[in-house]
Formats: structure tokens, sequence, C-alpha cells
DNA sequence: TCTGGGGTCCTAGGACCC
DNA sequence: TCTGGGGTCCTAGGACCC
């Protein structure tokens, strides 16, 4: 048995736990640079407010119903993160950490020890309220991917108040039945609308297709999720969890940049970022992806990116930093109002079968950048960092309406004041 | 006044080679 | 009667997810 727990519209909700003014108020939060709305809550949900759409086209509607307006506040998500899921962990010994508020857990041989899953879905529900005031919805299915519908159905579905199953085919049906295609795992629009096309419309048609015949028409990926949707466990756990193939770190400027040694600062932050990424998926970088553009909005777009290949596999800050350095004249062009920069590794190699270079007699620091991982990791990320990322700038993302860093920042606890 | 997220993987099509 | 390959690498763009 699998069983998907996440949280009910995670950012809104951590929004909450520290805010009970607003718990009752309905809230949405913003992307980076306050662009699109990320997360809506249920209460929001109700007045039709949609995820994705640029804040600033939605903004007087908001305003008109004193809608809770906030931005990312990452440092707070994350921390409140860590802490949902060590309570989880406590609930199965398999747990997969699939994204900062979803995780799978994997329960094998515990038939004998869980006779109602309903009733261990509601503990686990009272004991993250308990402990972390953070909404969660669990879904139980017997692969990945009905673990994934049952969890839609408890937050989405009438009468499921927060927990579904999916142990036999009569609760596979009813669930799959209210299902639409989108709503499954790993169908989105276009593939939902190549699909209603032939006729089919919800979960349950969808598994009723023939696997074979939906990989001939679309792919091997629907063909695993037509399997999955029967029961048929393809998303094997060491599958889940196999290493990232590309690893990026790209973000939009809070305010144009224009100047030389601005966009190099933010690309070589961008590249320690990825390098700290490698190092801990214990990857190296082969190939190293390096790009800035416009805006594509604007009248002329800008978009330049380069590939720098190393002559022997790294995962070395300062080797990506002067790599970077190495390319930047390329890509940097004077009178460009750049928008976005981003740094990607999109050739990975296993640090444990690293391609020697017979000639190769440079030093790979690999003390260094444990040493500066540990300090990074003790006192904060950036906390220090290669001098040629600079300090962080005017380019600094816009985040009008952020929250105070309760858990993070000595200076913003909350105070209880009796 | 201006404003439009970020990450990962996959695939189609082109260029090039023998 | 008519017909002309196949592999690899690269890149841009598509698709999906949250």
């Amino acid at each position: 048995m699998y069983a998907l727990v996440d949280a009910v519209s995670y950012y809104a909700s951590a929004e909450k736990v520290f805010d009970p003014s607003i718990r009752n108020k309905p809230v949405v939060v913003l992307t980076n640079n306050d662009g699109c709305i990320c997360a809506v809550d249920p209460i929001a949900r109700k007045l039709g407010i949609p995820k994705f759409i640029p804040y600033f086209q939605i903004k007087h509607f908001l305003a008109k119903h004193n809608v809770v307006i906030r931005s990312s506040n990452y440092e707070l998500y994350a921390d409140l993160s860590e802490r949902m899921m060590n309570v989880i962990s406590r609930f199965c010994d398999n747990q997969y950490v699939y994204s900062i508020d979803e995780s799978f857990l994997h329960f094998k041989n515990y038939d004998s020890l869980i006779k109602d899953w309903h009733q261990y879905g509601h503990e686990i529900r009272r004991a993250v309220w308990k402990e972390t005031r953070l909404p969660v919805g669990v879904g139980f299915g017997t692969t990945p991917t009905l673990a994934k519908a049952a969890n839609h159905a408890a937050k989405k579905l009438n009468g499921y108040n927060g927990v579904a199953v999916i142990n036999d085919d009569h609760s596979r049906k009813e669930i799959l039945e209210k299902m639409s295609l989108t709503d499954v795992w790993g169908i989105g629009s276009k593939l939902g609308k190549r699909l209603n096309i032939l006729g089919i419309k919800t979960g349950w048609e969808l598994a009723n297709q023939s696997p074979k015949a939906m990989r001939s028409q679309f792919s091997v990926l629907v063909e695993r999720t037509v399997n999955e949707l029967n029961g048929i466990a393809c998303l094997n756990w060491d599958e889940v969890r196999q290493d990232k193939k590309e690893i990026f770190s790209t973000r939009s400027f809070g305010q144009r940049v224009t100047e030389y040694n601005s966009l190099k600062a933010a690309i070589t932050s961008h590249g320690c970022i990825v390098a700290r990424k490698i190092r801990k998926q214990r990857s190296l970088i082969k190939r190293l992806l390096v790009f800035a553009s416009s805006s594509p909005h604007d009248d002329n777009y800008y978009k330049k990116s380069l590939i720098y290949e190393f002559p022997v596999a790294t995962d070395n800050t300062l080797k990506i930093a002067a790599a970077i350095s190495f390319v930047f004249d390329e890509i940097f062009l004077n009178g460009v109002n750049f928008y976005r920069c981003g740094v990607g590794a999109i050739e990975l190699e296993n640090c444990q079968f690293q391609q020697q270079d017979f000639f190769n007699t440079s030093v790979n620091n690999q003390e260094l950048m444990q040493c500066y991982d540990h300090i990074n990791k003790r006192y904060g990320n950036g906390i220090i960092e290669v001098a040629a990322a600079g300090q962080r700038e005017k380019w600094e993302m816009r985040r009008n309406f952020l929250s105070p860093g309760y858990t993070s920042k000595w200076h913003e606890i909350p105070k209880i004041i009796c």
C-alpha cells in the first residue's frame, strides 16, 4: 500500500500558521517577484481565483474582495516543511519526500499492523495538525498514481473529509469515475484534450484503455499511467528516487539589470546554487548551460545561452564560477534590459564512476567544498559565497507582501503577549 | 510606470558523418 | 513499377508538475 500525504494549498496554509488573524480569510500567495498567483486557499478558491494568473491582472478583484496577499516566503515554507515531514515520517518506515509539501509513504508488510487505513489516515492528519497547524490530505492506493488519485478525492471530492482509500475495485471505480482526466497524475491539459477527442473523459475511462494502444498512440508515459490506474505499480520506489538528470537554478529579476557586473554576479550566484545541489546529489557536472535573456514580452527579445564543457566533470564551486566567467562575455550585450538568467547542469556524471583525465593535475579542493557546505548549512545558505557572486543587490526579487521570518530570523520570532 | 514562476524530462527535427 | 540509410549529437520547444 502507498500513501500520499500533502498539505491543503500549502503556501497559503503556511502563512496562516503563525498568523491566526488570517485563518478565516481568503489568502493567496504570489510567485517570485510577485509575478503570478501560485497558491489559493479554499476560501479564496470559492471566489473563483485561478492559479498562475499574473498578479497585476487580478489585483483589483483581490482588493475588492479583501483577499489577503502574501509574497512567497520560502525560508518559512522550507522550515515548516521539514517539521511536517518529520511528523509524517513517524507513521511509516519508508518515506519519500517528493516536493516541499508532498511525501509518499510505502507500507510493506503493514497488513497485519493496520486494520483500518481510514483511521490511520485520520491519525496522520490529527498529528500533523496538532504539531504544526498545517492541514493535510491523505490518500491511500495500491500504486503511487492511485495514492495520488485518492489524495485528490480526500481534498477535493465531497464526503471524504481529508482521507480516502483505494484498496479494492469498488473504491477505485468510485473515485476514478469522479475524476476528470487532467486530475490524473501525469495527464496535463494537452494530453487531456487529445484523449477527450477519443471519447475518454474520466480517470475511470482512461483506466479501461488498453495500455499497449495508449503506448502506440501517445507514449510510454501514458501506458504507465494506465497500468498504475489498474493497480500495477510501475513507478517503483527506486525509480521515484532516481537521481536528477539535470539541475537548474534560474530566476527573474526584481528590476531589470543592464550592468555587466550585476548580471555576472547574478549568474555566478546561480552557479553556486547549482554546485550545491550537485554535491548534495553526489553527482558531477560535465556540461553546464549558462543563459540570460530579456523578457519574452519585450519588443526586442534577446536570449543567449552557451554551453561550457568541463574537461573533467566537477562539483567544485570555484571551477564552476570560473567557467561562468569564461563564457560570460559571449552572453552579455550592452543595452539589453536583462530580465532573467540562470545556470543549468545538463550533463551529469556519477561521482563514483568518474572518468579521470590522465593529464589532469589540478586539485579538486574537496575538503574546501565540504567546509563551505558545512558553514552554509549551519549559518544559512549564502553566508559565505565566492566573491564573484557579489552581494545581494537591487536585482534581488521583489517581495512586497512578505510575512516575517517567524522561524528563521531571531528578531522576527513571534511574540505572545498575555 | 510597469508588471507575466521555477524545475525537470522528453521529443522532434536538423546537422553531420560514414 | 517505383524506389535512395542509419546513427549520433545538438537544440529548441513542448509537456508536465507544483
